[in-house]
RNA sequence: GCCUCUGUAGCUCAGUUGGUAGAGCAGGGGACUGAAAAUCCCCGUGUCGUUGGUUCGAUUCCGACCGGAGGCA
Protein backbone atom coordinates (compact mmCIF):
# COMPACT_ATOMS: atom_id res chain seq x y z
CA UNK A 1 0.00 0.00 0.00
CA UNK A 2 1.35 3.53 -1.01
CA UNK A 3 0.30 4.48 2.32
CA UNK A 4 2.73 2.99 4.24
CA UNK A 5 5.01 5.13 2.72
CA UNK A 6 3.46 8.42 3.46
CA UNK A 7 3.97 10.04 6.91
CA UNK A 8 1.43 10.20 9.18
CA UNK A 9 0.40 13.12 10.92
CA UNK A 10 -2.78 14.67 12.89
CA UNK A 11 -4.80 17.25 12.92
CA UNK A 12 -7.20 18.84 14.51
CA UNK A 13 -9.65 21.80 12.89
CA UNK A 14 -13.18 23.51 13.77
CA UNK A 15 -14.43 27.22 13.99
CA UNK A 16 -12.60 29.49 16.60
CA UNK A 17 -13.31 28.78 19.78
CA UNK A 18 -14.22 25.12 19.38
CA UNK A 19 -10.86 24.29 21.62
CA UNK A 20 -9.49 22.32 19.37
CA UNK A 21 -5.81 23.81 21.10
CA UNK A 22 -6.92 22.31 24.27
CA UNK A 23 -7.84 19.04 22.60
CA UNK A 24 -4.39 18.88 20.38
CA UNK A 25 -2.45 19.21 23.32
CA UNK A 26 -4.63 16.02 25.34
CA UNK A 27 -3.68 14.41 21.86
CA UNK A 28 0.02 15.26 22.02
CA UNK A 29 0.29 14.28 25.89
CA UNK A 30 -1.44 10.68 24.67
CA UNK A 31 0.13 10.00 21.76
CA UNK A 32 3.78 11.78 22.13
CA UNK A 33 3.36 14.26 19.42
CA UNK A 34 4.20 17.88 19.16
CA UNK A 35 1.66 20.81 17.65
CA UNK A 36 2.44 22.82 14.55
CA UNK A 37 -0.09 25.57 14.77
CA UNK A 38 -1.92 26.37 11.55
CA UNK A 39 -3.25 29.70 11.85
CA UNK A 40 -2.41 33.08 10.08
CA UNK A 41 -2.61 35.52 13.11
CA UNK A 42 -0.94 33.71 15.62
CA UNK A 43 2.23 33.21 13.40
CA UNK A 44 2.68 37.18 14.83
CA UNK A 45 4.61 38.12 17.15
CA UNK A 46 2.87 40.24 19.81
CA UNK A 47 -0.72 39.42 18.78
CA UNK A 48 -0.97 37.12 21.59
CA UNK A 49 -4.46 37.88 23.37
CA UNK A 50 -6.28 39.18 20.17
CA UNK A 51 -5.11 35.85 18.32
CA UNK A 52 -5.95 33.10 21.77
CA UNK A 53 -2.10 31.85 21.49
CA UNK A 54 -1.94 29.04 23.67
CA UNK A 55 -0.53 30.18 27.52
CA UNK A 56 2.39 28.50 29.05
CA UNK A 57 0.19 26.94 31.17
CA UNK A 58 -2.66 25.69 27.92
CA UNK A 59 0.66 24.45 26.02
CA UNK A 60 1.16 22.64 29.29
CA UNK A 61 4.73 21.22 28.40
CA UNK A 62 3.77 20.37 24.60
CA UNK A 63 6.19 21.76 22.08
CA UNK A 64 4.42 24.33 19.51
CA UNK A 65 5.59 25.26 16.26
CA UNK A 66 4.61 28.06 14.07
CA UNK A 67 4.14 31.02 16.58
CA UNK A 68 5.63 34.10 17.02
CA UNK A 69 7.77 33.28 14.04
CA UNK A 70 7.09 36.48 11.95
CA UNK A 71 7.02 40.17 12.89
CA UNK A 72 3.70 42.03 12.45
CA UNK A 73 4.50 44.55 9.43
CA UNK A 74 5.74 41.67 7.65
CA UNK A 75 4.04 40.05 4.64
CA UNK A 76 3.53 36.59 5.06
CA UNK A 77 1.47 33.78 2.62
CA UNK A 78 -0.28 30.73 2.65
CA UNK A 79 2.73 29.61 0.30
CA UNK A 80 5.25 30.54 3.13
CA UNK A 81 3.32 28.41 5.24
CA UNK A 82 3.23 25.65 3.86
CA UNK A 83 7.42 25.85 3.26
CA UNK A 84 7.45 26.31 7.01
CA UNK A 85 5.07 23.55 7.83
CA UNK A 86 6.40 21.18 6.16
CA UNK A 87 9.98 21.65 8.12
CA UNK A 88 8.58 21.33 11.39
CA UNK A 89 6.63 18.36 10.16
CA UNK A 90 9.63 16.80 9.42
CA UNK A 91 11.51 18.30 12.03
CA UNK A 92 9.19 16.42 14.26
CA UNK A 93 9.17 13.59 12.50
CA UNK A 94 12.61 13.08 12.69
CA UNK A 95 12.44 13.07 16.40
CA UNK A 96 10.08 10.08 16.13
CA UNK A 97 7.31 12.11 17.35
CA UNK A 98 3.87 12.62 15.62
CA UNK A 99 3.27 16.29 14.22
CA UNK A 100 -0.27 16.93 15.52
CA UNK A 101 -1.32 20.27 13.47
CA UNK A 102 -3.77 22.66 15.03
CA UNK A 103 -5.42 25.42 13.70
CA UNK A 104 -8.72 26.93 12.02
CA UNK A 105 -7.44 28.56 8.56
CA UNK A 106 -8.53 26.15 6.33
CA UNK A 107 -6.89 27.40 2.89
CA UNK A 108 -3.40 26.94 5.05
CA UNK A 109 -4.37 23.37 5.94
CA UNK A 110 -5.65 22.23 2.62
CA UNK A 111 -2.50 23.53 0.94
CA UNK A 112 -0.02 21.54 3.48
CA UNK A 113 -2.10 18.36 2.45
CA UNK A 114 -1.72 18.88 -0.83
CA UNK A 115 1.92 18.79 -0.86
CA UNK A 116 2.53 20.47 -4.09
CA UNK A 117 0.94 23.54 -6.10
CA UNK A 118 2.43 26.44 -5.36
CA UNK A 119 5.89 26.23 -6.59
CA UNK A 120 4.47 26.29 -10.16
CA UNK A 121 3.10 29.30 -9.44
CA UNK A 122 4.46 33.30 -8.89
CA UNK A 123 3.40 36.56 -7.14
CA UNK A 124 3.92 39.38 -8.36
CA UNK A 125 2.98 42.17 -5.82
CA UNK A 126 3.66 45.23 -8.42
CA UNK A 127 1.68 43.58 -10.77
CA UNK A 128 -0.97 42.90 -8.46
CA UNK A 129 -1.41 46.34 -7.43
CA UNK A 130 -1.53 47.42 -11.20
CA UNK A 131 -4.13 44.71 -11.91
CA UNK A 132 -6.30 46.28 -8.70
CA UNK A 133 -5.82 49.99 -10.28
CA UNK A 134 -6.77 49.03 -13.37
CA UNK A 135 -10.14 48.10 -11.45
CA UNK A 136 -10.38 50.61 -9.71
CA UNK A 137 -10.02 52.84 -12.79
CA UNK A 138 -11.95 50.83 -15.29
CA UNK A 139 -14.20 48.97 -13.10
CA UNK A 140 -14.59 45.25 -11.57
CA UNK A 141 -16.53 44.26 -15.03
CA UNK A 142 -13.40 45.51 -17.50
CA UNK A 143 -10.64 43.60 -15.42
CA UNK A 144 -12.97 40.41 -15.29
CA UNK A 145 -13.36 40.88 -18.80
CA UNK A 146 -9.67 40.71 -19.21
CA UNK A 147 -9.33 37.32 -16.97
CA UNK A 148 -11.91 36.06 -19.45
CA UNK A 149 -10.26 36.54 -22.67
CA UNK A 150 -6.93 34.33 -21.11
CA UNK A 151 -8.96 32.13 -19.28
CA UNK A 152 -12.65 31.71 -19.81
CA UNK A 153 -12.99 29.03 -17.15
CA UNK A 154 -11.57 30.66 -14.10
CA UNK A 155 -13.76 33.97 -14.69
CA UNK A 156 -16.97 31.85 -14.95
CA UNK A 157 -15.45 30.29 -11.68
CA UNK A 158 -15.07 34.05 -10.32
CA UNK A 159 -17.73 36.59 -9.55
CA UNK A 160 -16.18 39.93 -10.88
CA UNK A 161 -16.76 41.76 -8.34
CA UNK A 162 -14.31 39.45 -5.92
CA UNK A 163 -11.51 41.40 -6.92
CA UNK A 164 -9.00 40.23 -5.12
CA UNK A 165 -9.18 36.63 -6.79
CA UNK A 166 -9.12 37.78 -10.67
CA UNK A 167 -6.43 39.60 -9.37
CA UNK A 168 -4.43 36.58 -8.43
CA UNK A 169 -6.14 34.22 -11.49
CA UNK A 170 -4.73 37.10 -13.95
CA UNK A 171 -1.34 37.07 -11.94
CA UNK A 172 -0.99 33.84 -12.48
CA UNK A 173 -1.55 34.04 -16.37
CA UNK A 174 0.96 36.83 -16.58
CA UNK A 175 3.70 35.72 -14.37
CA UNK A 176 3.76 32.39 -15.89
CA UNK A 177 2.09 31.90 -19.30
CA UNK A 178 0.38 29.17 -17.45
CA UNK A 179 -3.64 30.00 -16.70
CA UNK A 180 -5.27 29.51 -13.16
CA UNK A 181 -7.60 26.94 -14.72
CA UNK A 182 -4.21 24.74 -16.02
CA UNK A 183 -2.41 25.09 -12.77
CA UNK A 184 -5.40 23.99 -10.12
CA UNK A 185 -5.58 20.75 -13.00
CA UNK A 186 -1.86 19.93 -12.37
CA UNK A 187 -1.87 20.63 -8.42
CA UNK A 188 -4.44 17.97 -8.44
CA UNK A 189 -2.37 15.64 -9.84
CA UNK A 190 -0.12 15.24 -7.12
CA UNK A 191 -0.53 13.13 -4.58
CA UNK A 192 -0.27 14.18 -0.84
CA UNK A 193 2.84 13.07 1.26
CA UNK A 194 0.92 12.86 3.99
CA UNK A 195 -1.40 10.37 5.39
CA UNK A 196 -3.51 12.39 7.83
CA UNK A 197 -6.22 12.33 10.12
CA UNK A 198 -8.11 15.02 10.00
CA UNK A 199 -10.70 15.59 13.40
CA UNK A 200 -12.91 18.48 13.02
CA UNK A 201 -15.00 20.20 16.14
CA UNK A 202 -18.33 20.87 15.37
CA UNK A 203 -21.11 22.28 17.36
CA UNK A 204 -24.36 21.21 16.42
CA UNK A 205 -26.04 23.82 18.84
CA UNK A 206 -24.46 26.66 17.19
CA UNK A 207 -25.51 29.03 20.16
CA UNK A 208 -23.34 27.24 22.36
CA UNK A 209 -20.46 27.96 20.35
CA UNK A 210 -21.57 31.64 19.67
CA UNK A 211 -21.85 31.86 23.83
CA UNK A 212 -18.25 30.51 23.91
CA UNK A 213 -17.22 33.23 21.40
CA UNK A 214 -18.96 36.02 23.97
CA UNK A 215 -17.56 34.99 26.73
CA UNK A 216 -13.77 34.43 25.18
CA UNK A 217 -14.57 38.14 23.64
CA UNK A 218 -15.16 39.38 27.08
CA UNK A 219 -12.21 37.56 28.35
CA UNK A 220 -9.72 39.19 25.79
CA UNK A 221 -10.53 42.14 26.80
CA UNK A 222 -10.22 41.55 30.70
CA UNK A 223 -6.91 40.29 29.59
CA UNK A 224 -6.06 43.27 28.22
CA UNK A 225 -6.99 43.44 24.78
CA UNK A 226 -7.34 47.42 24.60
CA UNK A 227 -3.54 47.91 25.19
CA UNK A 228 -2.54 45.18 22.88
CA UNK A 229 -4.33 47.22 20.29
CA UNK A 230 -2.61 50.13 21.26
CA UNK A 231 0.94 48.84 21.64
CA UNK A 232 0.25 47.30 17.61
CA UNK A 233 -1.34 51.02 16.61
CA UNK A 234 1.93 52.38 18.12
CA UNK A 235 4.41 49.87 15.95
CA UNK A 236 2.18 51.14 12.92
CA UNK A 237 0.82 47.92 11.97
CA UNK A 238 -2.62 49.26 11.08
CA UNK A 239 -0.95 51.83 9.20
CA UNK A 240 0.44 50.01 6.07
CA UNK A 241 -1.65 47.01 4.56
CA UNK A 242 0.02 44.54 6.61
CA UNK A 243 -2.13 40.91 6.33
CA UNK A 244 -1.72 41.26 10.53
CA UNK A 245 -3.69 43.98 10.09
CA UNK A 246 -6.80 41.98 9.21
CA UNK A 247 -7.06 40.37 12.37
CA UNK A 248 -10.22 39.99 14.05
CA UNK A 249 -9.79 41.61 17.80
CA UNK A 250 -7.84 44.56 16.70
CA UNK A 251 -9.84 46.11 13.94
CA UNK A 252 -12.48 46.23 16.03
CA UNK A 253 -11.30 48.32 18.35
CA UNK A 254 -9.74 50.82 16.22
CA UNK A 255 -12.88 53.20 16.33
CA UNK A 256 -13.10 53.22 20.23
CA UNK A 257 -9.58 53.65 20.54
CA UNK A 258 -9.88 56.71 18.39
CA UNK A 259 -12.76 57.91 20.48
CA UNK A 260 -15.78 57.50 17.25
CA UNK A 261 -17.44 54.67 19.21
CA UNK A 262 -18.34 53.14 22.58
CA UNK A 263 -16.54 50.31 24.04
CA UNK A 264 -19.80 48.22 24.01
CA UNK A 265 -20.02 49.09 20.64
CA UNK A 266 -16.70 47.82 19.52
CA UNK A 267 -17.66 45.22 21.64
CA UNK A 268 -20.22 43.83 19.85
CA UNK A 269 -19.02 44.13 16.55
CA UNK A 270 -15.78 42.00 17.67
CA UNK A 271 -18.41 39.56 18.64
CA UNK A 272 -20.30 39.45 15.72
CA UNK A 273 -16.79 39.62 13.60
CA UNK A 274 -15.74 36.46 15.04
CA UNK A 275 -19.07 34.81 15.08
CA UNK A 276 -19.67 35.25 11.42
CA UNK A 277 -15.69 34.45 10.81
CA UNK A 278 -16.83 30.76 12.53
CA UNK A 279 -19.62 30.27 10.43
CA UNK A 280 -17.20 30.73 7.29
CA UNK A 281 -14.87 28.50 9.19
CA UNK A 282 -17.62 26.12 9.43
CA UNK A 283 -19.06 26.15 5.55
CA UNK A 284 -15.12 26.01 4.46
CA UNK A 285 -14.82 22.69 6.60
CA UNK A 286 -17.52 21.22 6.54
CA UNK A 287 -17.43 20.93 2.45
CA UNK A 288 -13.87 18.61 2.93
CA UNK A 289 -14.19 15.24 2.66
CA UNK A 290 -11.12 14.51 4.72
CA UNK A 291 -12.86 15.71 8.12
CA UNK A 292 -13.86 13.36 10.07
CA UNK A 293 -16.50 15.22 12.43
CA UNK A 294 -16.81 15.05 16.34
CA UNK A 295 -20.08 16.86 17.48
CA UNK A 296 -19.08 17.91 20.69
CA UNK A 297 -22.39 18.79 21.69
CA UNK A 298 -25.40 17.24 23.45
CA UNK A 299 -28.77 18.72 24.46
CA UNK A 300 -26.83 22.19 23.83
CA UNK A 301 -24.14 21.34 25.96
CA UNK A 302 -20.44 20.57 25.76
CA UNK A 303 -19.39 17.05 26.16
CA UNK A 304 -17.06 16.38 29.05
CA UNK A 305 -13.32 17.16 28.16
CA UNK A 306 -12.33 13.48 28.54
CA UNK A 307 -15.64 12.22 26.33
CA UNK A 308 -14.05 14.61 23.78
CA UNK A 309 -10.44 13.34 24.05
CA UNK A 310 -11.59 9.56 23.74
CA UNK A 311 -13.72 10.04 21.17
CA UNK A 312 -10.37 11.49 19.24
CA UNK A 313 -8.10 8.88 19.57
CA UNK A 314 -10.85 6.41 18.68
CA UNK A 315 -11.35 8.61 15.57
CA UNK A 316 -7.35 8.34 15.47
CA UNK A 317 -6.92 4.99 15.74
CA UNK A 318 -9.47 3.80 13.77
CA UNK A 319 -7.83 5.41 10.92
CA UNK A 320 -4.54 3.19 11.71
CA UNK A 321 -5.24 0.39 9.51
C1' G B 1 -57.50 65.00 32.54
C1' C B 2 -57.02 67.21 27.53
C1' C B 3 -54.21 67.73 22.83
C1' U B 4 -50.55 66.10 19.18
C1' C B 5 -47.47 62.38 17.24
C1' U B 6 -46.63 57.17 17.17
C1' G B 7 -47.27 51.45 17.18
C1' U B 8 -45.34 47.48 10.00
C1' A B 9 -39.63 41.40 9.59
C1' G B 10 -35.15 40.13 15.59
C1' C B 11 -33.74 45.96 15.39
C1' U B 12 -34.26 51.01 12.86
C1' C B 13 -37.72 52.54 9.54
C1' A B 14 -40.22 53.16 4.37
C1' G B 15 -44.84 52.20 1.97
C1' U B 16 -49.70 50.99 0.16
C1' U B 17 -54.28 57.98 -3.60
C1' G B 18 -58.17 51.07 0.14
C1' G B 19 -56.83 45.18 -3.67
C1' U B 20 -52.71 41.58 2.73
C1' A B 21 -45.96 45.11 2.01
C1' G B 22 -40.11 46.56 1.28
C1' A B 23 -35.09 48.67 2.47
C1' G B 24 -30.77 48.94 5.77
C1' C B 25 -28.76 46.41 9.84
C1' A B 26 -28.92 41.69 12.37
C1' G B 27 -29.48 36.61 10.89
C1' G B 28 -29.12 32.26 7.47
C1' G B 29 -26.89 29.52 3.19
C1' G B 30 -22.75 29.09 -0.16
C1' A B 31 -17.87 29.78 -2.71
C1' C B 32 -12.75 29.63 -1.82
C1' U B 33 -5.47 26.61 -4.76
C1' G B 34 0.77 32.38 -3.07
C1' A B 35 -3.52 38.72 1.18
C1' A B 36 -7.75 33.54 3.80
C1' A B 37 -9.23 36.17 11.12
C1' A B 38 -9.12 38.11 4.06
C1' U B 39 -12.37 38.38 -0.26
C1' C B 40 -16.91 37.44 -2.74
C1' C B 41 -22.03 35.54 -4.06
C1' C B 42 -27.23 34.26 -2.80
C1' C B 43 -31.59 34.56 0.66
C1' G B 44 -36.84 39.23 3.35
C1' U B 45 -44.69 36.27 4.80
C1' G B 46 -44.56 39.46 8.68
C1' U B 47 -51.73 38.23 13.25
C1' C B 48 -48.84 45.68 9.14
C1' G B 49 -50.75 46.95 18.32
C1' U B 50 -56.00 45.01 19.72
C1' U B 51 -61.05 45.41 18.65
C1' G B 52 -65.40 47.30 16.34
C1' G B 53 -67.29 50.15 11.96
C1' U B 54 -67.52 51.86 6.68
C1' U B 55 -66.47 48.94 2.14
C1' C B 56 -67.17 43.80 -2.66
C1' G B 57 -62.39 44.23 -0.07
C1' A B 58 -58.80 47.66 5.38
C1' U B 59 -52.39 47.13 7.21
C1' U B 60 -54.12 51.69 4.58
C1' C B 61 -60.33 55.55 6.15
C1' C B 62 -63.35 56.28 11.00
C1' G B 63 -64.24 55.04 16.41
C1' A B 64 -62.84 52.80 20.94
C1' C B 65 -59.19 50.44 23.71
C1' C B 66 -54.03 49.10 24.96
C1' G B 67 -48.57 50.44 24.66
C1' G B 68 -44.69 54.41 23.56
C1' A B 69 -43.01 59.77 22.86
C1' G B 70 -43.97 64.88 23.44
C1' G B 71 -47.00 69.21 24.75
C1' C B 72 -50.86 71.79 27.73
C1' A B 73 -52.89 71.83 32.33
Amino acid sequence: MANCEKLKILAVVGPTASGKSALAVALAHRLGGEIVSCDSMQIYRRMDIGTAKPSAEETDGIPHHLIDTVEPHASFSCADYVCAARAAVAEIAARGKLPILCGGTGLYLDAFLRGRGFEETECDPALRQSLFDFAQAHGNHALHERLAQVDPESAAAIHENNVKRVVRALEIYETTGMTKTEADRRSRQFESPYDATVIGLRYEAREVLYARIDRRVDKMLADGLLDETRALMAEGVFERNATAAQAIGYKELLGYLRGEQSLDEATEALKRATRRYAKRQMTWFGAKEYVRWIDVTEDSRVLPFEEIVNRAMKSFTGSEI
